[in-house]
DNA sequence: CCGCTACGGGG
DNA sequence: GGGTACGTAGCGG
């Protein structure tokens, strides 16, 4: 029989040394076959006779089956090296134990001991999730696969959310959502509901109902947010309690965690659990504008969606109170949120496993580094050299003490306002430079050659033979140019999500060198690929300088030039720039503004970035000022941004100390509204726990004394009141404060006004003249 | 300045 | 058990 179907999982039988593929035929029934694989690891013996081929025969418990002599790389030699296979996948590190201590070989000469056994199945016969396979099938096993042309096939996702209740000393989970192709709230109490809710008898019953429903419905992929720690670690909990059977998989077999670096994750057999907020805070966080990970932070990001506004101690009332539907519909929203992320995230996962070779569950809970070392591992098998081994817990030790390196160069900003700004940057910088000049642990000092030296350092990196990390990171940096090439010819959301992957996997490169856990780990790759970056860049800036435009400012890879005929010149500089850098190498425009203002913040070492730019078509890009952060009151984030609005949009100054001096005259006649002057801050532990007191610590104070309850996540909404005391001791939960009550000297001093001095101040404009009476102030003049 | 602890997401 | 723990803000010393 011939099956053909799309790989999304794989893992192997504990009984015999059997690989199981499961996946998606084109009419969407659930393909699970079996493969035979042999477990197997490698040595490396001072020398290969058969005397030691007889020693380790002769091993007892566990038995060896066979033993092979290869030839492999090692670093950049070839070895001999005998390949040792088992019976069964866990006696693999049964007889490396008992070879590890052999004199003839030695700890450090056992190589790829401690590869899961499916992922070792994966990288060794190159396959990867996210493809389409043909097995033919005989009496239930798989004698032949192979790769066959992607066909089409569509993915049953659904999603999930709990909520829970504490009940004295337990956790209760009180309600359930599934979002998919049915849509349903499952909880335990009467009420007057929607018809998608479903009442069951209690605890029990919602999770047995829960299991029933899963299987029934039979998704293919599980969504979850923060499922992996919270959602399916309660349910297994509360399911042993109740006793309940969790076999929600497509095997029989139930809900298991399998244990990973920090975070266990829950495995479902046959279905693709996807805790989204893994992905998004290992891999998307870093393209998020949003700092707070939180299903609605994200959403709203995203989707242009948002929960359902409830605060944690409303989900207790509605319970409480028996409003249990207005719980689940909020229940029901966070579900769909879910969904909705997981339908926009799957692809990109997708993506990433058929580069990486492994399976979606386990990519989408990979960091940046280990996507960068299983891609390398799979390449490495390709090549026919050896996975270097983990480094051992004293080693990443030693590795982490090592004093920082010196990184990207920064030229602090010329201050003030700029006009006719051009942005350039290099594409990829580091990986391209990782290719160009051969930065690899094997190329590093070389002994074949004499090496190009790395500026400011006195390594050299091998000019003769590529380097395995530098030739992969070619390898990927040519297929995302030539993917680019086909997306401007024809856009394809596929492709296009393809060359994020390469891109995700490339950039992530440099770092992994420095990444103490890494395989290959090589702290001076990343210190020469560090410098080689500040060679460029001050080369660009010293030409740009030479072509008479002004450098304001430059930050690792990216310069910010002004002059005046900016677009003209700026498009020559790019031209002739481009031709003297090496071949992978490419400055790029990144975009023309009308203005930009640039603030120096040292705080400590480093400086903070802190600039805002505008665009032609009006649009602001604000970098490292304080309008998104909560423990500002809304009023002061608006007056910044309407500050740099002013300044950038008509290049106001004057007009914008008018706007401010304005503001301050209202919040003193207290023409304001109170909405405007609340403080959010987020109580992260129980009141009594805080040693350090500040302000909204004791704003949640004075609400238990009122008998409300508050506890660890709340966000306290106060107000500074006047009267005395210090600042602290003035916060008041805003419902019980009036305007008239407000302290506005606090809101002008020690917000309005230092909002707006972020901006202001290098313009030469005074706190004074922010606050006093038409006092005139003078006005610097900068740019060109 | 340094070292340690606790947090993140979820409810 | 084909093994095990992340990066960092914020506090206290």
């Amino acid at each position: 029989m011939k099956l053909k179907f799309l790989l999304t999982e794989a893992d192997y039988l504990n009984e015999g040394s059997t690989i199981r593929l499961t996946g998606k035929d084109e009419k969407g029934r659930t393909v699970s076959i079996l493969v035979d694989f042999e477990p197997y690891f490698y040595v490396l013996p001072n020398r290969i006779d058969s005397k030691i081929k007889e020693k380790i025969l002769g091993i007892k418990e566990p038995k060896v089956k066979r033993i092979e002599e290869v030839e492999k790389i090692i670093g950049s030699e070839k070895k001999k090296l005998l390949k040792i296979f088992t019976f069964h996948p866990q006696d693999v590190p049964k007889i490396r134990d008992a070879i590890k201590d052999f004199p003839e070989i030695g700890h450090e000469n056992c190589f790829e001991y401690s590869i899961n056994f499916y992922r070792r199945y994966l990288i060794d016969n190159q396959f990867s999730p996210g493809e389409w396979f043909e097995a033919d099938v005989e009496g239930g096993k798989a004698k032949k696969i192979r790769k066959t042309a992607p066909k089409k096939t569509k993915l049953k996702a659904m999603a999930f959310d709990i909520e829970t209740y504490e009940e004295g000393p337990e956790t209760k989970i009180i309600m359930v959502s599934i979002y998919g192709s049915l849509k349903k709230v499952l909880t335990y109490k009467e009420s007057s509901y929607p018809d998608y809710v479903e009442v069951l008898k209690g605890e029990k019953e919602l999770l047995e109902r829960f299991v029933k429903l899963v299987k029934k419905e039979d998704p293919d992929v599980i969504y979850g947010y923060n499922s992996d720690s919270f959602d399916f670690t309660l349910i297994k909990e509360r399911a042993e309690k109740n006793k309940v059977k969790l076999d929600v998989s497509r095997d029989g077999s139930e809900l298991k965690f399998t244990r990973r670096a920090r975070i266990s994750s829950a495995e479902i057999h046959g279905r693709v659990h996807i805790d989204l907020f893994g992905f998004i805070s290992n891999i998307l966080s870093a393209q998020l504008q949003t700092e707070v990970l939180g299903l609605g932070e994200v959403s709203s990001e995203i989707l242009g969606d948002e929960k359902l506004e409830m605060q944690l101690e409303e989900i207790f009332e509605c319970w409480r109170k028996g409003n249990v539907a207005k719980l689940a519909e909020y229940c029901l929203k966070d579900s769909e949120l879910t969904y909705k992320l997981g339908e926009f995230l799957l692809p990109q996962i997708l993506e990433l496993s058929k580069l990486v070779g492994q399976t979606p569950f386990d990519v989408s809970r990979m960091t940046y580094s280990q996507i960068v070392e299983w891609y390398l591992s799979k390449r490495a098998f390709a090549t026919n050299r050896i996975i270097p081994n983990q480094p051992k817990f004293e080693e990443i030790k030693e590795r982490r003490m090592r004093s920082p390196y010196v990184g990207g160069f920064v030229k602090e900003p010329i201050e003030g306002l700029h006009k006719n700004i051009a942005v350039l940057d290099f594409r990829s910088l580091y990986p391209s430079i990782i290719a160009s000049h051969n930065i690899s642990p094997e190329t590093l000092n070389c002994n074949c050659c004499k090496g190009e030296k790395v500026p400011e350092l006195e390594y050299n990196f091998c000019k003769k033979k590529k380097g395995f990390v530098s030739a992969v990171i070619e390898e990927i940096i040519k297929k995302r140019i030539e993917i680019k090439k086909k997306l401007r010819s024809k856009f394809d959301e596929k492709i296009h999500l393809e060359e994020k992957a390469l891109k995700i996997t490339a950039n992530a490169t440099y770092g992994y060198f420095a990444f103490p856990g890494s395989k290959w780990y090589c702290f001076e790759c990343a210190q020469s690929s560090a410098a080689w970056g500040r060679f460029y860049i001050r080369k660009i800036i010293k030409e740009a300088e030479k072509e008479g435009f002004s450098v304001i400012y430059s930050d690792t890879d990216s310069v910010f030039l002004t002059s005046d005929k900016i677009k003209e010149k700026t498009k020559k500089f790019l031209t002739k720039i481009n031709k003297s850098l090496p071949g992978i190498m490419e400055l790029e425009l990144q975009g023309f503004y009308n203005r930009g203002i640039f603030v120096s913040t040292r705080v400590g070492k480093g400086a903070k970035k802190r600039y805002a730019l505008i665009d032609e078509k009006k649009n602001l890009t604000i970098r490292g000022f304080e309008t998104v952060r909560r423990d500002w009151c809304n009023l002061a984030k608006e007056v910044q941004r309407n500050v740099l609005k002013f300044v950038l949009e008509k290049d106001d100054a004057q007009g914008a100390v008018s706007y401010v001096k304005d503001i301050v005259e209202k919040i003193k006649q207290r023409k304001i509204e109170m909405k405007d002057l609340v403080i959010y801050e987020q109580l992260t532990k129980q009141i009594k726990d805080y040693e350090q007191i500040g302000p909204h610590v004791i704003a949640a104070q004075k609400m238990k004394q009122r008998g409300e309850s508050v506890g660890p996540g709340m966000i306290i909404m106060f107000v500074i009141k006047k009267g005395s005391g210090s600042i602290s001791q003035r916060a008041e939960p805003f419902e019980s404060v009036s305007v008239e009550d407000v302290d506005t000297d606090y809101y002008v001093n020690n917000q309005i006004v230092p909002a707006a001095m972020r901006v202001l101040s290098v313009l030469g404009v005074t706190e004074d003249g922010l606050k006093g009476e038409g006092k005139q102030m003078g006005l610097k003049r900068f740019g060109v």
